[in-house]
DNA sequence: TAAGTTTTTTAGACTTGTCTAAAAATACAA
DNA sequence: TTGTATTTTTAGACAAGTCTAAAAAACTTA
């Protein structure tokens, strides 16, 4: 249906314009380490199937076309990699790459099947929400830590960095999905966030704070 | 590692060369749909990667090398058709598209753990041998009902022919793996088998019994 | 609003894998 | 063994996707 290079441009640009609306050239480059000459040839190819919307100097969005396509395989990539956490035993930080080759796998039926044999998961080994198969799916219900108020808390529900670093930073301090947190506590200085846990006590910085989502 | 295309001219020439020994461009074209001058020029590439031995006009053989690639590709193959049939659902006709797009995802340790999961599989649904993770598999062990004696018998364990038309047929004529038959008569006028199947006749053309394997 | 900076696009070239048409090597047959 | 048929290779071209270098458009800021 589609080449494995359109598909990677249109799952870029949904994420992106998730973030910022319309989407620039030099964005997309970045986000596909490629050369904003090489987002210009292909966005006229997108553009001339009906993929997305564009003119030049203008940045891009998605036609409804173009969005059906992109959230399909975020749709794939969230299922292969719940399969591969859930059924085959990997980590959370180990399975991006994989589900990256997987999310390419054409066939409907099976990302159906898979998704069926699995229990209609709501939710990837990350937390994103997974579409179901007509393309639905909630966005945004989660808040990163340090987007709420001292001596509230939640369950830590997502992250927002994908990075294995991130992953296995959280990993060691058990910061795990389900884990119950409250902020005790914010320090000025350096934004410190002082979270409570198990009955410990527990520092995470700005930018972890940042990264890591709870449903309240 | 290698590309999706390299991949598919090394099963194919693995394939070739398991019926046939030495193989020729014009076989290696025709089994994958392409034209003999674009077969020589791929040739010279896998040549020059050490995959397969290759002087002009001679034909090919697989080296060492080229040969494990093969067998990993076909252990990829067969244990995602296992996995499709057993654990989604799928008819043996209806897998070998999907497949063939799926034995390309190239992590080992994912097809490590795909094949530890279903419990280490021997064969796949239509009776081909899994390589374990070593690359070992039996080959040939089972003969087709055209090359057994009247009054022997055995049980259904394979296929020749993997194309859904016949996979549909033997299905309909319930000649499934894991089915006791016993050969009753070869009707000299046309080599038409008559075989004996849970105490009823069945009569089989000679194309089938040539294409429908057994294990004595 | 004019000058400078940044972003985006164009132009031309390269790689991979394909093709057609023609040439070269090999096989076959009288 | 000589001529014909077949197979294989070469030569040159094309499409997809990428790159560098240079030109064009759009921002920024004084």
């Amino acid at each position: 249906m589609y080449t494995l290079t359109e598909e990677n441009y249109l799952k870029a640009i949904y994420k992106l314009s998730v973030q910022t609306g319309n989407v620039s050239t030099n964005q997309i480059a970045a986000s596909l380490a490629t050369k904003a000459s090489s987002v210009t040839d292909m966005l006229r190819k997108l553009a001339d199937k009906l993929l997305i919307n564009y003119t030049r100097y203008q940045g891009v969005s998605l036609t409804q076309t173009g969005e059906k396509v992109a959230v399909n395989i975020i749709r794939r990539h969230r299922l292969w990699e719940y399969f591969l956490v859930e059924k085959l035993n990997f980590k959370w930080d180990e399975v991006h790459d994989m589900a990256e080759e997987m999310e390419h796998i054409s066939s409907t039926e099976l990302i159906d099947r898979l998704d069926e044999f699995m229990g209609f998961p709501a939710r990837d080994p990350h937390g994103d929400p997974i579409p179901d198969c007509n393309g639905n799916f909630k966005i945004n219900d989660l808040k990163p830590i340090s987007a709420i108020p001292v001596h509230s808390g939640g369950v830590i529900s997502g992250v927002r960095d994908h990075s294995s670093a991130f992953l296995q930073y959280l990993e060691k301090q058990e910061l795990t999905i389900g884990k119950k947190i409250t902020v005790k506590e914010i320090i000025s200085y350096d934004n410190t966030v002082v979270l409570q846990m198990d009955n410990k006590n527990l520092h995470i910085s700005r930018d972890v704070a940042n990264n890591l989502l709870i449903a309240l």
